[in-house]
DNA sequence: GCGTGATACCTTGTTATGCTAGATAGCATG
DNA sequence: CATGCTATCTAGCATAACAAGGTATCACGC
């Protein structure tokens, strides 16, 4: 495999589940629509998600209970679903903020060993 | 699905590909045989990682010609395959540390948005 | 009315990775 | 020769990101 094509593919690995939080916390701000939340992220997070990926979040999110939905008509184009972050939606996030911390706190460590082995 | 059980699965899809980024971390300070790799990785980063999880990320990291081994034999066990940092793993690693960096940043900004918003 | 484009939602199939559970094998001790 | 510790490797499963495509609404030009 190309180097670059190795980079690409290993983070799109490495993106799986931190995208969930990202959404999660996104809705912890406040309501968005699918469409809007791609936009949101591209322009807040620096983040280019396929909206098909988003959707598919979502809907894991809402079987899940984390997240609930609201229809709101518009008059200049299709119908928008906005989500919003349920109270279960709210622990679960707590809980995956600590998991995540977990994750970085090894990355940071394992990046930093040569430098404070030295110290 | 109970939240214990959720948190724990989609903490193993948060690791994806923060493992391969561990380990060659680890790899680039030393070298490490497979099972010393284990106990290092949960004594230095507090992560418990499976063997069988370990050793399928070496084979992938030698595949694509990220790390090499050499086989040592000890007088008080089986022989141990010691796995070391290519230069064109070190390379990878750069890369690997920019995307992961990358990463964490849209994380960290999903997360503190609320309170960067009221600033 | 009819095509084009923008908005907005959803589905399907592919692929890669972590996890569980097992298999194999050397050495030491009783 | 059975048990336990070390050490490596394999097979099959579940899950999430991604690409590609589909459906539907509204506005605009012709």
């Amino acid at each position: 495999m190309a180097q670059d094509e190795f980079l690409s593919n290993w983070g799109s690995q490495a993106r799986k589940g931190s995208l969930e939080l990202i959404v999660m916390a996104s809705l912890a701000e406040k309501e968005f629509y699918g469409y809007e939340l791609v936009e949101h992220l591209k322009a807040r997070c620096g983040l280019t998600v396929s909206d098909g990926t988003l959707y598919a979040i979502l809907l894991r999110l809402k079987n899940e209970g984390f997240v609930r939905h609201r229809w709101e008509h518009t008059e200049t184009g299709p119908a928008r679903k906005y989500y919003s972050l349920t109270k279960t939606g709210q622990s679960a996030l707590e809980g995956m903020r600590v998991v995540w911390a977990d994750i970085a706190r090894a990355v940071e460590r394992a990046k930093n060993a040569k430098e404070r082995r030295d110290v």
